[in-house]
DNA sequence: GATAATCGTTTCGGCCCCGGACTATTCTTG
DNA sequence: CAAGAATAGTCCGGGGCCGAAACGATTATC
């Protein structure tokens, strides 16, 4: 009931998204980066640093230093749970959202060329 | 015309292709080695390290590390041009069609569920 | 209240990537 | 044939990310 991506489309799309991605020069973020923020603003929070390292299976580390370097971007931002403040949440912020508007636009102006 | 694909369903692909990848520890590829491969494999050869740069607009440097790595992994190889030895002409493999024909799988089948 | 479990962070050594500058090789030009 | 241009690779100091382990803070358990 999908998209149905050809094959060749798939690729095709994934090639001119890349191209534009490193060409640009936003803020270069990694794989895991781009999956941790976009799990961040699809999904229904909390989003905890030990939910998200069990999402995405890799450990603690990668979350935290993660969301310490998109934090300096202001993509996310942590606030502590003060229901059990062993916890930290994760929240989404105004730049995160323009961020990934303006990632979602380039690849729906890419898609409709390819 | 393309795919059409709306700003909410390229986000939520873009997810779910994200997640797979980072979660499946196939040799990990950053965006800019998957830039690299998918233009090689995408458009027409030959293929120079300074052609590659100059598309990907990056240094060289980027472009001999990439096939340094990606080389490793034999999802490209490299060849000088006997015409003008000056030049090496970077060539596609075996396993770098089937790196991508899996890839292209993944992302045909996730995207049949978004 | 003492002990154990949970959570996020930090530390550690290692590895890879970055871009600018430089080198070696190979044409091209005069 | 000599001088300069073009090409790919290498070197360098800097920086980021990696996972395992240790750590401090907080909560749960007994």
């Amino acid at each position: 009931m999908g998209i149905e991506l050809s094959t060749a489309k798939a690729l095709q799309l994934w090639h001119d998204v890349s191209l534009h991605q490193v060409r640009d020069e936003e803020p270069d973020l990694s794989v895991r980066q781009l999956a941790i923020l976009l799990t961040i603003y699809l999904e229904a929070p909390p989003h905890t640093v030990r939910g998200l390292a069990a999402k995405l299976r890799v450990t603690k580390p990668v979350i935290t230093r993660a969301l310490d370097s998109m934090g300096k971007l202001e993509l996310v931002s942590r606030r502590r749970d003060e229901k059990d403040r062993r916890n930290v949440l994760v929240q989404r912020t105004v730049k995160g959202a323009l961020y990934l508007e303006r990632f979602a636009d380039s690849v729906g102006r890419i898609s409709s060329r390819v």
